[in-house]
DNA sequence: AACCGTCACAACCGCATGCGA
DNA sequence: CTCGCATGCGGTTGTGACGGT
């Protein structure tokens, strides 16, 4: 189901995102946020467009995603949406917590769509047969059941990041969520990545809760990550060892198989982050501060 | 086993919109 | 008001999977 990996003329790469590339992303924004699409995929480290980046974190790699199959109720609202509102995808999509619009829209394209079609016309069949007032509104479309696979998971397929109903009940507060006691010291910016990277496995996500907006609803987390973003201003050598760390982080951290890796809910603990030492030592404010592309909060995800 | 048509969905593209200078 | 840039949105395409013949 995916593409072809490519390059096109500019060097940048098309086409399917490989498990390197959406570890790169998911550590950067997880990191630094979505400071800025277009410049993104090159403090990241990421041979793609920031229009490429942006989708695949919206649509993919995101992580409060649903995926996998539509329930009855989920296809019910999508249908009386569409019937209401037509091709609006955003704002149906909106209505689906957990769904996006690229992932409604192509719903309704292979399975809905034709669904509503062929029930439109077994109405106007029957309304021949039986007279007008066989109809009965929107409200009495019919949606086919889920088959027995999706009946036997009730929650829903999720995304490998999403994967479990942990997601459901997340909760935000750093200050509470300090169950793994552990309390790491960071030497240098890559050995924050590297910590990082060995809780990848385990409940990064549970420690932050993200509205239906993408955006942080924790305070304390987002002071921390204001206080560990990075500059832009930051001398190209800098950049480029970032670049490398970014790279080859989580590969010489994470399970050795990537499969594994990817197919483990996307789930670790970030209470190491709020009591690192690192976000005390690694922010020099006085170039934080010369830095117009930062005049503004940062807003994650 | 090979071929073919269809399905599902990730990803791309172009246009629209919002916003700050 | 205009312009340029960043982001959002919806249409469309490309590709692997899968089932039927």
């Amino acid at each position: 189901m995916a593409r072809t990996p490519s390059c096109d003329k500019s060097g940048l790469r098309k086409g399917t995102w490989t498990a390197e590339e959406d570890r790169k992303l998911i550590a950067y924004v997880t990191r630094y946020g979505c400071w800025n699409w277009r410049q993104l995929p090159k403090f990241a480290g990421l041979a793609r467009c920031g229009k490429s980046c942006r989708l695949r974190w919206l649509n993919y790699l995101r992580p409060d995603i649903k995926r996998g199959h539509f329930t009855q109720e989920e296809e019910e609202i999508i249908i009386r949406m569409h019937k209401n509102l037509g091709n609006r995808w955003s704002i149906i999509a909106a209505e689906l917590p957990g769904r996006t619009d690229n992932e409604v829209k192509n719903h309704w394209h292979t399975s809905l769509k034709r669904r509503v079609q062929q029930n439109e016309e077994a109405k106007v069949s029957n309304s021949k047969n039986e007279g007008p007032t066989s109809g009965n509104g929107i409200g009495s479309l019919q949606v086919t059941p889920p088959a027995t696979s999706q009946i036997s998971d009730s929650t829903g397929a999720l995304s490998p990041f999403s994967s479990s109903s942990e997601f459901s009940c997340i909760s935000s507060d750093l200050n509470t969520t300090s169950s793994s006691n552990e309390k790491l010291v960071f030497e240098d910016d890559f050995d924050f990545l590297d910590a990082f990277a060995e809780h990848v496995n385990e409940k990064f996500w549970s420690e932050l809760q993200i509205d239906a907006n993408g955006a942080l609803q924790n305070q304390d987390t987002t002071q921390i990550l204001d206080a560990c973003a990075l500059s832009p201003n930051q001398s190209s050598s800098q950049s480029l060892a970032l670049d490398n760390a970014l790279g080859n982080f989580l590969d010489a951290n994470t399970d050795p198989t990537i499969d594994n890796f990817w197919g483990q809910p996307y789930v670790t603990d970030t209470s190491f982050a709020a009591e690192s030492e690192y976000f005390s030592i690694g922010y020099d404010a006085d170039l934080w501060s010369q830095s117009d592309l930062y005049d503004e909060p940062f807003c994650l995800f």
